[in-house]
DNA sequence: GGCTCCATGTAAAACGTTACATGATTTC
DNA sequence: GAAATCATGTAACGTTTTACATGGAGCC
């Protein structure tokens, strides 16, 4: 029973549908990619070990490709462990290699510096978009609040958005100061 | 020459004053810290691949402390190699432990939730406070902007301020339609 | 014919964390 | 006298990335 994190994203997954190992990588770009990523080949191996300790269970199914595919479930066990885990205070320090340029953006080129911000700015405006897209397309959520899935579905994207929103114009902000014309 | 972003954050420090592996690794705590971290078991070895790359140099110092220490310096090469880093465009998604739980945030007990969301709240508070300090104790800029160490150090910190401010709204929001009463 | 998607795995290499190892000086 | 700080390193372990390996179905 290892301790990483990469478990409590499949557990979550699992805890709102049966899912396949690729299913699950394929989750792992998006939508969970957002904020957690990880390649097929940490899955298989991950979903071994999770089936070991009892918090999965997978039956074999005939899928649309040509093979035989594994079907997982999230056992009551494995839903245990996650509502445990969920409610456990997250490390509070997240590495940030774009704030780590920019501390030493000084010593580079001004145009160079200007181009990449204005690339990073843009990139903001995207990922804004697109969350408030997928928003849109959930539509209002009823008013006394239910604490399902769509619930917190909900709470990642606004927190996205509040994220995307406050990145770019800090973005604008900086460029602004750079004398960056438009 | 390995890729690894530790070796950037080691320059970024080097190229603003000498420094020792063991000064070196608390900066990688505070103020460096804020967006990366690194042990001083990583920082020595790091250390030594850059001296073998010729992008740091060091000299051998009798410092305050009983044993003689290694005083590392930038070269000029680690300040170009170091320069072309950073107006590279950054790696777009990073991993948030912290929305992996609101995402299966429903699974878990209700109150529980509560109280790790209130805990979050007070950290981001504790920590927009923390840099507002900094900030005030820094004082204005000078206003044609002169883009040197100062004037990136003020952009992370104003990057903070806004990053903890939303996120702090954002927990008290998440709050306020889980029923939490203050 | 080539590319992408479906679908599963293993292996090697790189990277990061924690523990081991040592020892003088300063502060409580 | 105990704990923290200064100061440097190595070793073991765990995690993550990238490459290796295979192969059918559908699309351009």
């Amino acid at each position: 029973m290892s301790g990483s994190v990469l478990r409590y994203a499949l557990l979550g997954l699992l805890a709102r549908e049966e899912l396949t190992g690729y299913q699950l990588s394929r989750r792992l770009r998006n939508p969970v990619g957002y904020f957690w990523s990880a390649s097929h080949s940490q899955v298989y191996p991950e979903l071994a070990r999770l089936e070991a300790g009892g918090l999965v269970a997978h039956e074999v199914v005939a899928g649309p490709g040509p093979r035989d595919t594994k079907r997982y479930r999230l056992t009551a066990r494995g839903r245990d462990v996650l509502g445990a885990w969920v409610v456990t205070p997250a490390p509070y320090d997240e590495q940030d290699e774009f704030m780590l340029r920019i501390y030493s953006l000084w010593t580079g080129d001004p145009a160079a510096a200007v181009a990449m911000l204005r690339e990073r700015r843009q990139h903001h405006e995207e990922r804004l978009a697109e969350y408030e897209r997928i928003l849109a397309e959930i539509g209002p959520l009823p008013d006394p609040a239910v604490v399902d899935e769509t619930f917190c579905t909900v709470a990642t994207l606004r927190r996205g958005v509040s994220f995307e929103r406050h990145a770019r114009d800090w973005c604008q902000d900086l460029l602004d100061s750079l004398g960056a014309a438009h």
